[in-house]
DNA sequence: AGGGTGACGATCA
DNA sequence: ATGATCGCCACCC
């Protein structure tokens, strides 16, 4: 049979739905699971700890896309909220009913940042 | 195809 | 501390 003109050869990369490969977000997902009750990270600490630097953003997307993460745990850099109204009063109190503690609006990094443990492969 | 929008982040005024 | 800009990336018209 001949072939029809169109429709040769197609890679078919990623499916699903939608793109970012399902990797990474695996992985950020990890990282973020990974966090300690009364410790928190930011939202860029956590991407490059997932081993991908500057998508910030995408941690955020992520964080309002998958239910049952410890969103709380994850904070502006320096520890400041970045949520507004509601939904960053809620953010504190969830904070506070793990003991960690603010310095002025923002938490207290000095005390409450989380390390992520580095892979001895890399770095 | 092109432009607007964020729970970001760094830098500069 | 506040606001503007820029780089960044995925989504949504």
């Amino acid at each position: 049979m001949p072939e029809r003109t169109k429709a040769a050869k197609k890679p078919a990369p990623n499916k699903t739905k939608k793109n970012t490969s399902v990797d990474q977000r695996a992985r950020v997902v990890r990282v973020i699971r990974a966090l300690p009750k009364g410790k928190v990270s930011s939202y860029g600490a956590v991407a490059e700890a997932a081993g991908w630097p500057g998508a910030a953003r995408q941690v955020v997307r992520l964080l309002q896309q998958v239910a049952g993460l410890p969103w709380h745990r994850v904070v502006g850099v320096g520890g400041a909220i970045k949520l507004r109204g509601e939904n960053g009063a809620e953010q504190r109190f969830r904070l506070r009913m793990e003991e960690v503690t603010f310095r002025g609006a923002r938490v207290d990094m000095k005390l409450h940042e989380f390390r992520f443990p580095r892979k001895r492969n890399e770095r």
